[in-house]
DNA sequence: AGCACGCCGACT
DNA sequence: GTCGGCGTGCTC
């Protein structure tokens, strides 16, 4: 069923099989399986097996294979004629089977190969992380307690090792547990099992990989278009059924609508009028029907840039810089609809998964069945059928967040970043800490599609990135919102006056004033808080002590449920929690209080001085659940509240008419941040939340409170002034060598012993000079912000050099290896914050 | 990752 | 002498 042409290829393992007409006897493939990965030469082990008879396989295939005792996920590379020389035919394995095939197109091949090398990954990893969930899959060893000969009060009999053993084993209701999770709970584990096995008490066995499958069903296909003569009634009935359906459908669905047993269908089928054969079904999602919807009337800005990105076909990078609420995603999608025509597919990145729900429903009304959705919260079915709806070629549009960017679309026409400044685009948690924009152009380059990058407040790297690579890239802009809405008024309140005046509370008059208008004319607005805890720890005012969490450098954060409940303090990093204590646990005092203004601060205060304003809360802790995203703002749009108060999350294309006015708490906690980027993170941050307000008929206001009311940051956000920013913000980045101008590279170290994580950082870190020598900065090592999260101190070491001198550095992932094993570390290629 | 193999210290 | 700790290396 996969319409793929065979340029299946993997290419940068030099061997193509493209030329190998012949038949051959071995396989190559590349095994899931640390320690495989990396010969010294920096390219990857491959593993010969044999082909059962009964398989057919391709290059490019996902196979699973017997690996020493367990049977592991891996890829087809290439069939080989003959073995490698130090192996004989008696150690040669079966592939035990093939678990997809069609996979790994040439371009595609080459991106994951790119991300491997210039994150500094292993191929393998980079393959897991672009491959749906649970396809790769390997098989586990299991121990499981044999009830039926276990006697009563076993445990007298054995060791206490084994002892502890069995009762863990109890405590699972199937007497069954995974080996691995055994050694974590127990320790010396494998004595006590072995002694169990010994006794006969419990049973090891491995248990075969769970990989996802392709769903496979019966499918009729009527073949011929008039009605034979010979036909009975009921074979009559059938197929008229099909003709009414299009000449195709599955079998069960053909039974029920027919009402006719499967013989008179397998009749038919014998005399050659239909054929009923095996298709894939794939479990893709169902929507609701949406609204038909048809291209919008463009301005005359927008009518140039359409223009322009139509008019490109081979790779260039456009930057799309539109003001908020000047109707870019109108652009993408005329755009995109031609392309459609020419059976291109397109790829839509956006932040947050919070977003793509308005941003999927605007595309479904255009594109309706031909939109699919693809981001980590789909479950492990719905993700694979995604996949495999890809690959069939059909032209798509596919919506997602970071990780779709490797969506296996074999014909792209066009990829397209949506607030493409936007930070979540950088994976830093996981390796490879990819960057969807860095992945983005690559591909393009490899697909040899275009680009575009969207933004009301364009990242510093693409910025200078168009500015200086005038060969490949294109500047559009569109200065104006839609039907010429003036961009809202920007006020700045000094917050120190405010105080100096006599006004104690969090918010400043000309705010108050606002927030009473807004009930009064009855229209909506928003509040912006900077982020959640950090500034609503728990003090004494009498001692100055402060809770903190036992296992990380942070103070505790107070949380607010609701009147009456149990109050909590809990840990924004490891979520560790403990109760309020009524007086300090130091001094005794009564006055032990939560300080700062945090969203609850904020929503009590508003409660207390504005009992008629009716607000929700949107932040992490009330959008947690699934859906709580989309309810909280059908909520507000349908107007049951007149705020919404809230973090981040609602500085991201929240495209709300009804709001008139944005209110920005402190912004101060954004400007004064250690990192090099807090400038430009507070100038995006800031012009998209008052970008939020006046999208509708009625005009916006925003109100900015701040202590430094003559920053340069806040001056620009004032005049909406993009261009006035860079004019600060560049030199000052050219002068230190920071991106967009230098690379930066930063390693984290961790582990449990402080001081052990403190000598490997500095054994490193002189590495690292040798390596660079005066071609870059090694800075550090120094302890990260917070040095402890989790129990785990944290060291960095950040390197900065040109790009030209990276190749000084070799490696890098050699440097893992001289760890000691109670340390880890991790590569952070473009690191997005160094804290 | 698992698992075998193999090398040292505490016991029959 | 043997048992059993864990460090090293291999898995087609």
């Amino acid at each position: 069923m996969c319409a793929y042409d065979s340029t299946l290829i993997a290419s940068e393992l030099k061997v193509s099989y493209l030329s190998e007409t012949l038949q051959t006897r071995w396989l190559e493939v590349l095994v899931d399986c640390p320690g495989t990965l990396n010969t010294e030469h920096g390219d990857e082990k491959l593993f010969t097996y044999s082909v059962p008879s009964d398989l057919s396989i391709q290059p490019g295939d996902i196979v699973s294979v017997p690996f020493g005792s367990q049977i592991v996920g891996g890829i087809a590379i290439r069939f080989v004629k003959s073995l490698p020389e130090n192996l004989t035919e008696a150690r040669i394995r079966e592939v035990e089977d093939v678990i997809t095939s069609g996979l790994f197109p040439r371009t595609y091949w080459d991106l994951l190969n790119r991300v491997a090398k210039y994150y500094y990954t292993d191929l393998m990893t980079v393959i897991r992380m672009a491959l749906p969930p649970k396809l790769l899959g390997k098989s586990q060893r299991r121990i499981r307690l044999k009830y039926d000969v276990l006697p009563d009060g076993a445990e007298i009999f054995c060791s206490l090792n084994a002892q502890e053993i069995l009762r863990l084993l109890k405590s699972q209701k199937e007497g069954n547990y995974s080996a691995l999770h055994i050694y974590k709970e127990v320790r010396n584990a494998q004595k006590g099992i072995k002694e169990l096995i010994k006794r006969g008490w419990v049973e090891s066995y491995l248990e075969p990989p769970k990989t996802t499958r392709i769903k496979q069903q019966k499918a009729v296909t009527l073949v011929i278009n008039n009605f034979p003569p010979d036909l009975t009634d009921r074979q009559r009935e059938v197929i008229e059924v099909l003709r009414h359906r299009g000449g195709e459908l599955w079998l069960t669905e053909l039974l029920q609508l027919s009402k006719i047993s499967a013989s008179v269908i397998e009749t038919l089928a014998k005399k050659g009028y239909l054929v009923i054969e095996l298709r894939e079904k794939l479990r893709l999602l169902s929507h609701p029907e949406t609204l038909k919807d048809s291209a919008k009337q463009l301005t005359p800005t927008q009518n140039d840039a359409l223009n322009q990105i139509q008019a490109t076909t081979n790779y260039h990078q456009i930057l799309l810089h539109g003001v908020t609420g000047s109707g870019k995603t109108e652009v993408y999608i005329q755009a995109i609809a031609p392309l459609l025509e020419k059976g291109l597919s397109a790829l839509v990145l956006v932040p947050e998964i919070g977003l793509t729900p308005q941003l999927t429903d605007r595309f479904r009304a255009r594109f309706g069945s031909r939109v699919c959705v693809y981001h980590s919260a789909l479950s492990v079915g719905e993700r694979y059928d995604t996949w495999r709806q890809m690959l069939t070629g059909e032209p798509q549009i596919v919506i997602g967040t970071r990780s779709a960017i490797f969506a296996p679309l074999p014909k792209l026409g066009i990829i397209i970043l949506d607030e493409e400044h936007d930070s979540s685009f950088k994976q830093t948690q996981l390796t490879p800490t990819y960057h969807a924009r860095q992945v983005a152009q690559w591909r393009a380059e490899l697909e040899q599609c275009p680009l575009v990058l969207g933004s009301a407040t364009p990242s510093l790297e693409t910025w200078i990135n168009i500015q200086e690579n005038t060969k490949h890239t294109y500047y559009l802009s569109l200065p104006e919102r839609i039907q010429a809405r003036p961009l809202p008024p920007v006020e700045i309140v000094d917050m120190r006056r405010e105080l100096q005046q006599g006004n104690r509370s969090i918010f400043s008059r000309s705010l108050q004033d606002a927030l009473h208008q807004l009930v009064e004319q009855q229209k909506q607005g928003i509040l912006f808080i900077n982020r959640r805890g950090h500034s609503t720890f728990v003090s004494c005012r009498n001692c100055g002590y402060v809770v903190e969490c036992p296992d990380c450098d942070v103070s505790l954060s107070y949380h607010y449920t609701h009147e009456g409940a149990t109050e909590l303090l809990r840990c924004h990093y490891c979520n560790y929690s403990q109760l309020h204590p009524r007086n300090c646990p130091e001094c005794g005092s009564p006055y032990f209080k939560f300080f700062g203004s945090g969203t609850q601060r904020v929503t009590q205060e508003l409660t207390e001085s504005f009992p008629n304003l009716r607000w929700l809360r949107f932040d992490s802790d009330t959008t947690r659940t699934k859906d709580a995203h989309r309810t909280l703002l059908n909520q507000f749009i349908k107007g049951e509240a007149d705020i919404l108060v809230g973090t981040q999350m609602l500085t991201k294309g929240l495209d709300i008419a009804n709001i008139t006015l944005v209110g920005v708490v402190a912004a101060d906690g954004l400007l004064y941040h250690s990192d090099y980027r807090a400038a430009e993170r507070a100038f995006q941050t800031l012009a998209q939340v008052a970008g939020r307000a006046g999208r509708g008929e009625n005009p916006g206001k925003v109100i900015i409170q701040t202590y430094s009311p003559e920053h340069p940051v806040i001056q620009a956000v004032r005049h909406h002034n993009y261009q006035g920013f860079l004019d600060i913000e560049l030199p000052q980045r050219e002068s230190l060598n920071y991106p967009p101008y230098g690379k930066l590279i930063l390693i984290r170290l961790s582990g449990m012993d402080g001081v052990e994580v403190q000598q490997t950082a500095e054994r490193l870190a002189d590495e690292c000079i040798e390596r660079l020598g005066s071609m870059g900065e090694v800075l550090g090592p120094a302890p990260a912000s917070i040095m402890r999260v989790a129990r785990r101190y944290r060291w960095h070491i950040l390197l900065k050099f040109d790009a030209l001198s990276e190749s000084l550095l070799g490696s890098l992932q050699d440097l893992k290896k001289s760890c000691p094993a109670s340390v880890s570390m991790a590569i952070d290629v473009d690191p997005i914050s160094i804290d």
